[in-house]
DNA sequence: ATTTAAGTCGAACGAACGACCGAATTGTGA
DNA sequence: TCACAATTCGGTCGTTCGTTCGACTTAAAT
């Protein structure tokens, strides 16, 4: 018998098979059985694992906002001036979408329980807070682009373009034959002319 | 016996009665049951003037987008400068989300149901696309600006700004008590320096 | 006054859900 | 080897859900 000491623990497999249902059917279509065979487990598993649902489902989003807020990080670190930076950060999140939006999926579906989950609702919260923090520090922080936008401030304005981002992205997982919807992400730029 | 005539018929009862519990609970957390007990109506009536669950919920859409769209295209009609009227649309936008943010919730409530539901993408899509044509027909169809941003049709700077106004008006949502942040939706004036 | 249709109601149905339990199995340290 | 804890499993409980049904009432038309 072979061993595969890589091979995912039990709980692993459950918090995985709740992604992977989530992403797919959305959290109001995902009952406990559905990730039950999706792991290939018995129920009563994910009860013993995890307390109840709402604590699985909590760690799917721990989940879901450590792998988007490390993706979106490395993808600030590219490029030199902050219109390079947004340019790069763009670029990424439009790739993001089209190819693989299954992350971002989780989070958006998330985000209408965020409104009636306190837990949930915080945790939300905080990553629209830390996305916003991201781009401020990362990209606002030059003397000569603070010069030309000196009317708000960088919290402002960063806080305008991830509220962006993410308004054009939930349209373009709206309507996602719509190629030329993936533009209008580009015209963020336009607040760095 | 005092007769009121103007007194709503019983499927109207149903429909606000739907109306409220999903604003205020989520259409997740609402069951027929309890739209029947807001409205003071027999369970059965539910599925007797509307087919089923989901034929409710999409007439629920249908007063939330008209209710919003008339809302909006009323707005647009202040201001005489493209600046302007961008600036009222915002302020529009503003109070109405700190003061009556009750249609907008619903709306957003049901862009999550979008994502799973044929029907309900469908409207949510077409809304997306009107609030972006009436922008773009109000507002961007100024010479005089056209120039400044030339580098993006007005048809991809109609939908970044709808989607920045959505999506700094879920992260409003999500943190009410954070007084500063509708002030970003004024950083969208940005675009048209 | 009689008939017919529309409206309203309470009760009940079957299905699906989350949670729980006791037994069986596996792994671990003495 | 033995005892004990951790893990895994199938089965089931009580609840809630959307829907349906038949009976009753009201209103309109003949």
């Amino acid at each position: 018998m072979i061993i595969d000491t890589n091979e995912p623990t039990q709980s692993e497999k459950i918090l995985l098979a709740a992604f992977d249902c989530i992403s797919s059917r959305g959290y109001a279509n995902t009952s406990m059985r559905d990730i039950a065979d999706v792991a290939g487990v018995a129920l009563s598993q994910l009860n013993y694992h995890y307390k109840n649902k709402e604590g699985l489902f909590i760690e799917v989003i721990n989940l879901a906002i450590e792998k988007y807020l490390k993706e979106i990080e490395c993808h600030l670190n590219v490029g030199a001036s902050p219109q390079e930076k947004m340019f790069y950060l763009l670029f990424y999140f439009r790739g993001m979408l089209e190819k693989n939006p299954k992350t971002f999926r989780v989070l958006y579906d998330f985000t209408s329980l965020a409104l009636w989950s306190e837990i949930i609702g915080e945790k939300l919260k905080n990553l629209f807070n830390d996305v916003s923090d991201l781009i401020e520090k990362n990209i606002l922080q030059d003397d000569h682009l603070k010069k030309n936008i000196r009317r708000y401030s960088s919290r402002e304005i960063s806080r305008m373009l991830s509220g962006a981002m993410f308004g054009i992205a939930v349209q373009v997982l709206l309507d996602p034959m719509e190629k030329e919807l993936p533009s209008a992400l580009d015209a963020i730029e336009l607040v760095f002319d």
